[in-house]
RNA sequence: GGGCGCUUAGUUCAGAGGGAGAACGCUACCUUGACACGGUAGAGGUCGGAGGUUCAAGUCCUCCAGCGCCCA
């Protein structure tokens, strides 16, 4: 074995090996129980980041804990086709080349849109198995591909059937630069620095009129009233009165409405139905005409007269000029303001009416509302549990068509004839109402997300009654980042119950997104973004992951930590060597019984404290605390395994003799070894399958071992009691050693002075142990009360007093100042001690058992502290 | 405007009522027959601030400040 752990001469044939004896392919099989997830499918725009490497490894971790613990274990993997992104992707190249998707057209541009979803999909895929995905390869889908297009055709009539789905004119969100409408989830609102117009509309007569207060006065050239509130004393006279707008000279009527907010501006709003959707609503309740003023191309229409064909903002500009001509701008106040921005391109959308499809969402939020009341579906952390809920609680309708060419079609037919609507689950050759075959389909696509809502079922052969989906759905888990709650998971809890009759996953794990070193979100556009191969190239895969786990608390974003990566590498290395030191030494192990061997006290110890370890990461992982769980495993494996046993246990592998104790010591650091390997293998796949394979085993594959248990049996608080006197007087000795500087080669000789003869033969029983671990020459031993041979270092532990024997060096001045510290310390918390058990409350109030842990303490510091104080006396004695 | 989260060692983060923890970094000593990606021993926190509850408060409550996010 090589002396450190080398990821890039593993990684990859390991991952073959696995692909070649199909160690992630999941079948129904009804003689287990299932356990499946479903990927989150990235997106073909790009390749993975930190945030997928992060979402994976939870995956890969909880795939491969339940396919060890028994379960058919069935990770779907796949991708998404990402509409409008991937389109403007693909928009983007051909601008480089001085192009747009029109000058292409349609069938070209999909075409070029196919090839790059290849070339990202080979490098996601790639990517993904150097993270070390156990996905079944076999069940891979994409989001455009045949299966799940028929999925998405099924629920699409499904619902238009059922009137879910409806046709009509209101208002959305338009981004004028890539030319869709869009939800009002794809609309990002940022606060920006901007200006409150104010502008007067004179009354017809030549009267003052009101005056408006706006923060986009292009729009004015559409409004169709001015709205007061109804209490307003200020309007009260002007209700039902008109003004004029100016610029237009159109004649406007005065409206009351409550919506009006009093306190804003001057308490009357400019009303243009067409460009704002609290506007629309007041235009509806006092019939007022919608005018549009602004296309979809963000350019002024042909109702505004001089101003058609402008661009919005020079219109903005060219309105503010002329209004400040002819005196009607009364003045321009700072104001910030959150216009919405289209999340995909940054663009500030148009809030316009435009007729799309939607889909109605109140009966479906019902039902997702229903899904977690009644503890169907679960949220982890718990407390996204409101979040989800005050959304569906709000529901809007989703516009679901998009104008793009990227995507599933919509499949809804127009005829030319009667002008009714075919949808239908088989493309029709004429019309369902009149017969016509003059009919045409509607060129747009649908929201991308909405064959995600899909995906937990379509993946598993949805509307088709497949084995895969009687026996997998429910999936059990949904891993995903908590920016996404809205977008998908709430969709696929509703589109699940509603169209499959079952909530699509039991449980959702949200997890927080990374941020980089100064805690902002990692993107590529900020040049943060962290490749995860390149740190699986430095580090390796199995640290990443590692180093990740450490780094989930939950819901909590994570900040990337290049010193965990290095922390957790060198965990790799350390478990890599403690593995090659048990290999060296395992050439001629007997395997031995455990239960019917003499044990040592060491033996015993680890066997207790390997069994606690288990319990602990079991109880973690349950609750989905995978940081917690890591640490178990570290601590135990660092600084109990390899600290402590295996430096225990070179005493019995390299002396002659007592071949017995040999043949029990390679037993249990066999037994340990090949545990702490299958435990840690859902965190360090890679490593931990290379160094299993190494070791005597029967199996194909780690990844296929029964996960190992808990042992309530191998639990020894006697063991676990005795064995920390022993490590307290060996790390006293060595902290002694320390002081003074004595260097590890330099033995040294000890003298132990015990309280009681129980301990006493603890001591002389581990004896090897002590001389071992703390290299020390002779170690002598008393009962209490001896004293302490003259010119000593002295430490005062468990009742025990350490001598380290140093007749010629010793300065005797300086070790008594050594020891008035060590007194120092002990005096405060005895003070501490002393406090609290004057305090009759405490007495009366605090639990015997703490009561009485605080009486122990404090006849310890006070027995240490007599005998530090001898200590003194007697070095104070002997001074010169 | 409403809601959520965070504030603990130089840095990144755990801890959720009974004597402050980890990783990395730092100091000293050490190539000890698994490992210098190592060993041993250390230094380093009035746990954001102010009140309160409690015998006991990083830990529970209230308020405040700062940072971040979501929704309108």
């Amino acid at each position: 074995m090589e002396k450190a752990y080398q990821p890039q001469q593993v990684e990859d044939r390991i991952y073959q090996y696995w692909l070649e004896i199909g160690a992630f392919d999941a079948e129904v099989n009804p003689a287990k129980q299932p356990y499946c997830i479903v990927i989150p499918p990235p997106n073909v725009t790009g390749v993975l980041h930190m945030g997928h490497a992060l979402d994976e490894t939870i995956q890969d971790l909880l795939i491969r804990l339940h396919r060890m613990k028994g379960y058919e274990a069935l990770w779907v993997p796949g991708t998404d086709h990402a509409g409008i992104a991937t389109q403007n992707v693909v928009e983007a190249q051909l601008e480089e080349e001085g192009l747009t998707r029109h000058d292409l057209g349609r069938e070209k541009f999909v075409k070029r849109v196919w090839e790059v979803k290849d070339k990202h999909h080979r490098i996601i895929t790639d990517q993904l198995k150097r993270i070390g995905v156990s996905v079944d390869w076999r069940r891979e889908r994409f989001t455009l591909d045949e299966g799940l297009s028929r999925a998405v055709r099924e629920a699409f009539v499904t619902l238009y059937e059922q009137g879910l789905i409806y046709r009509g004119a209101r208002m959305i969100n338009w981004c004028p630069r890539c030319g869709t409408g869009l939800s009002d989830l794809e609309v990002e609102r940022e606060l920006v620095p901007g200006h409150l117009w104010y502008i007067r509309y004179p009354e017809p007569n030549g009267g003052p009129g009101v005056v408006v207060a706006t923060t986009r006065p292009e729009t004015m050239l559409g409004d169709t009233a001015v709205a007061v509130h109804p209490q307003d004393e200020r309007y009260k006279e002007m209700i039902g009165r008109t003004v004029i707008l100016p610029l237009m000279n159109r004649e406007i009527p005065i409206v009351a409405d409550d919506y009006i907010d009093m306190e804003f501006g001057t308490g009357a709003l400019k009303v243009t139905p067409a460009h704002d959707p609290n506007d629309l609503e007041i235009g509806q309740r006092h019939n007022l005409p919608s005018i549009l003023v602004i296309d979809r191309a963000g350019k002024m229409t042909d109702e505004t007269g001089p101003y058609a064909g402008l661009d919005r903002y020079e219109c903005r500009k060219r309105v503010v000029a002329d209004l400040q001509k002819q005196g009607l701008l009364e003045r321009i106040e700072d104001y910030q303001h959150t216009p919405g921005r289209c999340q995909r391109c940054g663009t500030v959308v148009e809030p316009l009416v435009s007729t799309q499809w939607f889909v109605r969402m109140e009966p479906l939020a019902k039902e997702g509302l229903a899904a977690v009341d009644s503890g169907q579906v679960r949220f982890i952390p718990e407390r996204w549990t409101k979040v989800y809920r005050d959304w569906l609680e709000n529901i809007q309708d989703w516009c679901i068509s998009r104008q793009l060419w990227w995507g599933h079609p919509i499949p809804v037919w127009y005829c030319n004839d009667c002008g009714e609507v075919t949808c239908t689950r088989e493309d029709p050759t004429r019309c369902a109402h009149c017969g016509s075959e003059n009919i045409q389909q509607d060129p747009d696509v649908l929201d991308t997300w909405f064959s995600s809502a899909l995906w937990p079922f379509s993946t598993l052969g949805w509307p088709e009654e497949t084995p895969e989906l009687d026996y997998f759905y429910p999936t059990s888990v949904l891993v995903t980042g908590y920016d996404i709650i809205y977008f998908w998971v709430a969709r696929m809890i509703m589109m699940g119950k509603h169209l499959v009759g079952k909530e699509p996953f039991s449980e959702v794990f949200l997890h927080g997104l990374v941020r980089d070193e100064r805690g902002q979100k990692m993107s590529k556009s900020l040049g943060n973004a962290v490749d995860p191969i390149e740190l699986m190239d430095e580090y390796g895969a199995d640290a990443m992951r590692f180093a990740l786990c450490q780094l989930i608390t939950h819901g909590q974003d994570v900040t990337y930590s290049p010193d965990r990566m290095v922390g957790a590498r060198n965990f790799c290395n350390k478990l890599w060597n403690a593995s090659r030191f048990v290999i060296m030494n395992l050439a001629d192990m007997q395997p031995v019984a455990l239960e019917s061997t003499q044990l040592s006290l060491a033996d015993r110890w680890i066997l207790s404290r390997h069994s606690r370890m288990l319990a602990e990461v079991q109880r973690q992982l349950d609750g989905y605390n995978l940081a917690q769980a890591a640490e178990a495993i570290y601590d135990y494996v660092w600084g109990e395994f390899c600290d402590w046993y295996a430096e225990i246990a070179k005493i019995d592998l390299y002396t002659d003799g007592d071949n017995s104790r040999r043949k029990t010591v390679q037993t249990i650091l066999h037994t340990l070894l090949d545990e702490i390997l299958r435990t840690i293998h859902p965190f360090m796949p890679f490593i931990t399958e290379e160094i299993w394979q190494r070791l005597p085993h029967s199996g194909e594959t780690i990844s296929r071992q029964p996960y190992p248990q808990a042992r309530e049996r191998w639990r020894d608080e006697e063991a676990e009691a005795q064995m920390s006197v022993l490590q307290t007087a060996i790390t006293q000795i060595r902290a002694l050693r320390a002081e003074l500087s004595i260097s590890p080669g330099q033995p040294v000789n000890v003298t132990v002075i015990v309280p009681d003869e129980e301990t006493m033969s603890l001591i002389a029983s581990q004896q090897q142990a002590i001389t071992s671990l703390a290299r020390v020459e002779e170690l002598n031993l008393a009962t209490a009360p001896a004293k302490p041979p003259q010119a000593a270092l002295l430490a005062v532990s468990e009742g025990m007093q350490i001598c380290l024997h140093l007749p010629e060096r010793l300065d005797i001045e300086e070790e008594i100042q050594r020891i008035r510290r060590e007194i120092d310390e002990l005096e405060k918390l005895r003070k501490r001690s002393v406090k609290k058990l004057q305090n009759s409350d405490f007495l009366n109030k605090a639990p015997a058992q703490v009561v009485n842990k605080e009486k122990e303490k404090l006849a310890e510091f006070d027995r240490d502290l007599q005998r530090l104080w001898d200590q003194v006396k007697l070095l104070s004695s002997i001074s010169p």
